[in-house]
DNA sequence: CGGAACGTTGACTAGGATCAACTCAGGTGG
DNA sequence: CCACCTGAGTTGATCCTAGTCAACGTTCCG
């Protein structure tokens, strides 16, 4: 075996120490409830302009805060959800198991919401799972759906964060089924960096990404030795740098051209 | 080139004389507008369970009528869209184009709503196509908008088609990116023939498919080609059979077996 | 120390894309 | 009426992207 000079710094596995909880443990009995009586739904809406009056009815909503260890369920697929999680910190995924492996078909970073179309039908098409240690926010949901009754605004509003939804699912189907891996990856780097900026958690053009490179193959469709290989090529071009989960864009044209990414204003 | 038999009767790309409009007429200077009073998305809400009461407001609205010839363009991508367009007559396909030609999202049959997320932002991520001559109903957003305001049990309807449109793209996403050329489109298959059932214009196991191969490439993310090739290979095992554009299923249980196929109940 | 999880790399395979040719039916225009 | 074109389907040959299988390095952890 040749000792391959790559030029670029190879991706060491395990940060030494750092934000990011180690994959390791898989033991998650204890969810530590620490209950407050703040509401994380109502921020979020906030967010897209509902007045204050509207937000009122939530306002009364007690969310039980759960901690969730790197790799636990979220949400198990295919159960009967009776709760709305919101992600508070960390990051999750949201999967679904076919024969073959599993479908990602997002990622949640904090403030999103695992599982609005709970609201509507709590027979989930879908699982979620924890891919670092997370803090997520849990209502029930028939008392959000009690508090939302006559709430015309607000029901707007959630009708609003499903149309959200609904686009990047479209944009996902259109990567997943007629772009290559390379774009795919790339756009999908593009976009993780714009969201974390947007969340206000990036440095520079750098960012962290704690997915696995199997989750990124979940999410990408693809299998994780090709995501590794896909990634050592774009490393090769001097695109990106990826250690210790920490992801560096050194050329974001190239990248953005590759990804063809454009970013919605 | 040997004769071959193939055994199964083959596609004949065109029927004689039937319920589906020719694809040649691409010439679609004329969309008669033939206006009446009647309104189709409270139809479909209705079909909700939606009170009388709450539907009221929208019943005031001026439903156009358009008339789109096969192959006519019923959005086109990219467009800011003032209107809200529900399926009447017709299927039609939604797509997004990518690099390397067009994916499809989904396929609108009569009762479907092309652009529901157009209330919440007009600017369109997708086109709209008709694939047979399409009858169209045509709502002006700003009207919709100003009747929903305030109304919530009729914005919550409209959440809540929002996460049917959810439920199916991830549904697909999850196709795309796991699942083989055939188990794709015995999928399809099983889908198309459980929602022409749904929406009674199915004749015992048979229906119509008006799509072109191209079109059933475009929404499994593969190639005409390779379409026709598994198509070809379904025909060989005594799955299906489509001529004509009418498609039956001869062995439903085969077929749901490898679409690996679970009718939502 | 041994095992588990993750990343990396190589060799090989296969599913699907690409390119190209040909058929067939319909429509058009001379 | 026929020549020609177009759109759709079919088929073969070939290529290549990504999957599969396997081995190995590393770090972390019990």
């Amino acid at each position: 075996v040749t000792p391959v000079a790559q030029g670029v710094p190879q991706a060491s596995p395990r940060r030494p120490g750092g934000p990011l909880t180690p994959r390791g443990d898989r033991d998650w009995p204890t969810r530590g409830i620490g209950s407050r009586s703040f509401n994380p739904l109502v921020e979020r809406l906030r967010g897209l302009g509902l007045s204050e009056a509207a937000l009122g009815p939530l306002r009364s909503l007690h969310a039980e805060v759960r901690n969730i260890p790197a790799g636990g369920p979220i949400i198990r697929e295919g159960e009967v959800a009776a709760r709305l999680h919101i992600m508070l910190e960390g990051w999750s995924c949201r999967y679904t198991s076919v024969d073959s492996g599993r479908q990602s078909t997002a990622f949640l970073l904090p403030g999103d919401i695992c599982n609005l179309d709970a609201l509507q039908d709590m027979r989930l098409p879908y699982g979620v799972n924890a891919m670092t240690a997370c803090k997520v926010a849990v209502l029930r949901i028939d008392e959000v759906r009690r508090a939302a009754t006559g709430q015309a605004e607000l029901a707007w509003a959630l009708f609003r964060l499903a149309c959200d939804d609904n686009r990047a699912l479209v944009h996902r189907a259109a990567c997943l089924g007629r772009r290559p891996a390379r774009a795919r990856l790339a756009h999908l780097i593009c976009e993780l960096q714009a969201r974390s900026a947007a969340a206000g958690i990036d440095v520079g053009g750098s960012f962290m990404l704690p997915a696995t490179q199997e989750e990124l193959a979940d999410l990408l469709g693809l299998t994780a030795v090709h995501v590794n290989r896909v990634l050592q090529s774009l490393r090769a071009d001097r695109l990106v740098t990826l250690q210790l989960r920490w992801l560096t864009i050194l050329d974001w044209d190239a990248l953005a051209t590759i990804a063809d990414y454009a970013p919605d204003p």
